[in-house]
DNA sequence: CAGAATCCCATACGATACTG
DNA sequence: CAGTATCGTATGGGATTCTG
């Protein structure tokens, strides 16, 4: 039980690449994971595995994300080098987002995690109730 | 390029699940990725890895996650049927946590985005500059 | 169309104190 | 030890307005 995962995994336990803990806090670890993780950063990677997308579509295929997080999201991952922008010189402006090479490494180990809880998700939460298992407080 | 990711998971894109975007709004899919992609979520699961810990034991490895967080998190989890609690009925009082079968399944597909953020972290955001890359607003 | 800037609120989160 | 309860702050994040 305890060590079928990391035999699942293919290698090693991810502990020993860190044996103090899951990750040491404030490292550039945590900081890249919280980039990746986050809500909307993981839409973002995600929707753009289908290719490279402008602004408008990346608003409509994250459906609820405002123009202020997807600036913020897409920013913070164009500079962490995982999406690249090409802004196109036209009148009306015209801007491509696509996964940087790196990008589209990290979005092979994020969609089988996706597609995983995609299956899952309405068995473990259930049809449509957004607020019975998220009961803060 | 825009087809290789979806050579590369296996199977075809994730998009023929939700043509319609990346996940639809307030739908299950997206209760349970805000649950499992969250901060501590992700460092409980993958401490968990390692075997049924404690909750003191729980606190040290996912360094920096508060009393508050921590509950919060476990019971988030273990309502959603990832993570089993064996309260034994003892002084002082002794809890174990640990992955269900299920989150055994979901730390299956999570540990290898972990591993790859811990191995990518140091070049994309740097050795130790938290605040280089999070300038938000 | 593709954003930037501003305002403002909800809540995520941490610190502290208390309990069984 | 393993939590719960309360409080205060920081920040995430939406709505709106403005610009090239």
């Amino acid at each position: 039980m305890t060590e079928s995962l990391q035999v699942a995994s293919g290698e090693a336990g991810i502990f020993e690449q860190f044996p103090g803990g899951v990750f040491p806090a404030a490292c550039s670890s945590r900081v890249l994971l919280d980039h990746v993780m986050s809500k909307w950063g993981v839409l973002v990677l995600v929707s753009l595995t289908d290719g490279p997308q402008r602004w408008s579509e990346l608003r409509r295929r994250a459906q609820g994300v405002s123009e202020k997080m997807l600036a913020q999201t897409l920013r913070t991952l164009e500079a962490d080098g995982l999406v690249d922008r090409d802004q196109k010189p036209v009148m009306p402006p015209r801007v491509d987002y696509s996964l940087t090479p790196l990008g589209e490494e990290l979005a092979e180990v994020m969609v089988p995690l996706l597609r995983w809880v995609g299956r899952n998700a309405e068995a473990v939460i259930g049809p449509s109730d957004p607020a019975g298992s998220s009961r803060s407080s």
